[in-house]
DNA sequence: GTGGTCTAGACCACG
DNA sequence: GTGGTCTAGACCACG
């Protein structure tokens, strides 16, 4: 499992483990059924508390992301990617909310800020 | 000055307060020279604590928004419009990386993001 | 607020914590909007670790039942009677199932068991 | 021997495995006498490791209700229908317990956990 | 003071 | 080995 943390994000490392284990899901780099590495290797890979990925866990469990299972390890479960998508899709619709409401505040029009958009999409592609 | 405190938006009341009052510069309720409320009659008015008042002024003054002086009370510095544009432009520019990084992970391309901005758009405008 | 651990149950001390908070949440001894002890506090009273009241108020806000601010400290939020009640009357339905399984492999009678449940009852009830 | 193994229930593998036993002792699929299956075999059978089925067999051991002898297998012993039955009535006394403590917590009268248990029974029985 | 995050370290039941 | 629970202790932003 590919997993990069970064110190100066400010998202929390916690959320930054469960965020990319998330995206591998939704990308199919993970599998339903796949084994993880259990928290306390994922602990020495990321040089990270196994409080931290503890943590990470937990809240993919309760998301019924993955399950875990004392002296078996984590798995991750069933058909996922509908939930995942669904709340990928939710969680871009505020965006897009909070995106216009500072736009409007800006005395921008919708054209404007799609104007801004595609021209923030050609730099990033640039790159 | 008319500022609203949302206990639920998790966003930091200080900051609510500094955003509201930009906001109000930029859309030019509260004009160069306008005197503000001391932070002692703006916590009693908001119901909130004199540290939080405190600090959302000093934000303010440290970002050279508004002026300070003791024993007359703080005032809307000369103009700043510029400045809270460039900055708006700025933050916006950041909110639409994010954007486009989400949409990227639900691989959606520009024209559905963009479709779908325009559908949220629709949607908040018929409210 | 009057909160007694113990360390024989075999029920996890967090889970006790969360559990008789939602219990007098349901029998009105703590109201919407009552300022719930900080965690540090709480931890001091019970004697337990802050970790422990900290993971218990987690809990009870993931489920709604609290609302936690920093700086502020936890209050019971809004009107969880419903939410309670509902998850209390589907945890007893649970119970009644199991009950009635075990029934059905001692090959007792729904009867049987009822009569059983009177007496264990009256029993309770003169101690 | 027909034992099903559940991933999702939580109650320990080798629990599952020891009741499941005495549950089909108790309904006399299982009599004083019988070849149990080696504790390699019924691990390959339930795809579990053999740590699991040692576990549940030392279990049944302990309660004297099978018998082990090195180099010959495991044996259901002779009358262990008093015991299991005994047993299997304290359990259902303490499941009516925590049953009878729950209703109370939730203002139900011992009549209306009667009402709600025949409703249940009815239910279970319809399906 | 208050909760949020993180760390190092321990013991337990389970597999 | 594996996750579940618990502890003591630290630093941070916020009020």
């Amino acid at each position: 499992m590919n997993i990069v943390i970064s110190n100066s994000s400010g998202e929390p490392i916690y959320l930054q483990i469960v965020n990319q284990i998330k995206r591998q899901i939704l990308q199919k780099e993970l599998l339903p059924g796949d084994h993880l590495p259990s928290i306390r290797q994922l602990a020495l890979d990321l040089r990270v508390s196994v409080i931290t990925t503890k943590r990470a866990y937990e809240q993919l469990e309760r998301e019924g992301v993955i399950d875990s299972h004392v002296g078996r390890g984590s798995f991750v479960s069933g058909n996922n990617l509908d939930y995942l998508r669904k709340q990928g899709i939710q969680q871009l619709e505020d965006q897009i909310r909070q995106l216009l409401k500072k736009g409007k505040e800006l005395e921008l029009t919708i054209d404007e800020i799609t104007d801004l958009m595609h021209r923030v999409h050609k730099e990033e592609q640039s790159e």
